[in-house]
DNA sequence: CATGAATGAGTATTCATTCAT
DNA sequence: TATGAATGAATACTCATTCAT
């Protein structure tokens, strides 16, 4: 009945929309399971058709959203070569293209996060961390070929995560600088963090 | 010999404590004030006697800490002369050194901005926004100086207050990062990030 | 072979008839919604799937007896001809009558209708000061016509109110006089009090 | 330290002031100690010198008023002859009297009376039907006396009585009634009432 | 006479969840 | 698939009252 992703299907899809707008509203804690059957327009009792538990319902959503953040960054260094610095652009910019495309889920995922039972949790967490450690090895490997010049490569990797984390917090889809143009901000900025020496 | 019940008109404080505890480790919403007050060794109803509502008692947190990073980034910045790589070095510092030494509270700030209602909210945004308008306009000095060689101030500031914010999500006291060494490596991505013509 | 179990889908009736109780022993403030709920063999949540609040439940009362009220006196007067004796104390008849049969819920409606929020209570102030003008209009008629020698009809017309009104407060439904005799002497009264002069 | 009337002094009065008005904006269970206090500018626990209890306070207001009502009841009487309809003329300006002149002290005595535990209203009870066995009496020697044309002496009694005492409902000082036209007003429908033969 | 600080029981209300249909 | 009805535990908050000073 429940699944580690959103169910498909007109209900399910209605729920995952709603619970969307509901958590990035007023938080895990804040957003009630009424509230979001409601904005749904479902009754409370359908909710428990598809998701198990108000926790499962965070989980599903914090795993879609992981799975597709996971795939857009796989096919982004399967693209690129083996070039530390292209390697290091290639995931920047899926961040960044991330964070613009899925701003309401980026919020979420970066503040309910905690709020994920380790039940829930563990899978995740795992994956995250590979994640991580994909990240470091970049900067490491740079480091090693002489392509970076950057003395701390851990607090180089950690301040260019938060600076692309940080978009979906002030992004603003109306506003006048398109996705790619931000893309290419944040490769820059992310070259000049590691001093890059560019060929 | 200690005596582990709170002695009379010290309520407060331990509130105070109690509050940062158990916000920062379940977040505004997942917090019960049950929890806060037996956390601070005193009854539920003792609570309202020092805060209004739990509101007030947010408030009361963000108030306070807001207004002491307010002052570590004043002092900073007037010892600092007028070049701006200096006054941007300044800024950096306070704010690594505020993360680290108030840890919970920057996190909880992080957090639970939004859980103010407007009301609570009010006062504190406008002072953020001078302080935000005050990093912006360091940045353009610079650049128009000259001495920032820097495409896009607005997302340099944007990154550099995102990697020093982010410290307080990772940083381990009881690590072998000193916090000199690490307003310091800061210190140095941000002159990075604004790419310093050093002399 | 009774069951004291509330069955089910029948709670909202079994809520309003504890609520009307527990409300007249206690008053509105006097009484918890816990009282009602176990007056009612309810859980205490079931109160607030049937009502929205201790607010709806009280207006939910006084709501349906001015109602039926209303429509006891209207009945009265259709039956009765154009003649104003005839009328007023068709109007007697009804609210004696009514005070008797709805003896708990007229108390209420007496003693707590200043506790209605304004929300709730404007619909039916309304209503009842229609009320109040159609008993004045025709007191006012009688007099008029030289039927009623009355040189102060508002104060005839409060003081026939009010003492059809106490009635709910000292009947007692096992005493000796009948319902019909009360009404007849009450109508008697009401025509002492405007000086009817009998044809 | 708490005696049956309302303490005199400076305290005193101001307590006795605000409570008066906070019970009557809010009845006994709808208002709260902390209000009263408030009200009569003085701190929580000054009011516990003055009252034992919100029991007490209640306590005192009505037995204050219930005392100056007899008192004016009993010197009316007192100035009146042996004639029945006097007698009960007297009453009833008495009563109008005491209704306009103490307006808000009786809508409280009428409204919180049941609020009283039986400890403290045991004295009242007592008094009071005393005051309604005189009123009756009066009654039933008219009636005897062939002064009073009345076939039901107790329900006329219990209409005068309403009367009267609704005036405090709805009475506004600032109206164009004069109190000694409103006792001539009600002294006249109470002698219609119990059908008084004039000389 | 009066206060500031504290308490424990109680308040209305909301919550995630379940059950019978 | 879906619902209307119900639950028990928890929530923020208020209450009358007390105590040390």
């Amino acid at each position: 009945m429940t699944d580690d992703a959103i169910p498909r299907g007109l209900g399910g899809e209605a729920i995952a929309a709603a619970a969307r707008e509901v958590f990035a509203e007023r938080g895990y804690h804040g957003a009630s399971i009424r509230d979001i059957a409601k904005r749904a327009g479902l009754s409370l009792s359908a909710m428990y058709y598809w998701h198990a538990s108000k926790q499962d319902l965070l989980a599903a959503m914090l795993t879609a959203g992981h799975h597709e953040y996971l795939e857009a960054c796989t096919a982004a260094l399967d693209a690129a070569g083996p070039d530390p610095a292209d390697r290091l652009v290639a995931l920047v910019r899926a961040t960044v293209s991330y964070r613009v495309r899925r701003r309401v889920e980026s919020l979420i995922a970066a503040q309910e996060w905690r709020n994920l039972d380790p039940v829930h949790a563990e899978p995740l967490v795992a994956s995250r961390q590979a994640l991580t450690r994909l990240w470091a090895r970049i900067v490491e490997e740079g480091v090693r070929a002489g392509a970076f010049d950057c003395p701390h490569p851990e607090d180089a990797r950690r301040s260019i995560q938060a600076a692309c984390n940080a978009i979906s917090q002030w992004y603003d889809p109306a506003g006048d600088v398109s996705e790619p143009e931000l893309e290419q901000r944040y490769a820059d900025i992310a070259l000049r963090i590691v001093e890059h020496r560019g060929g």
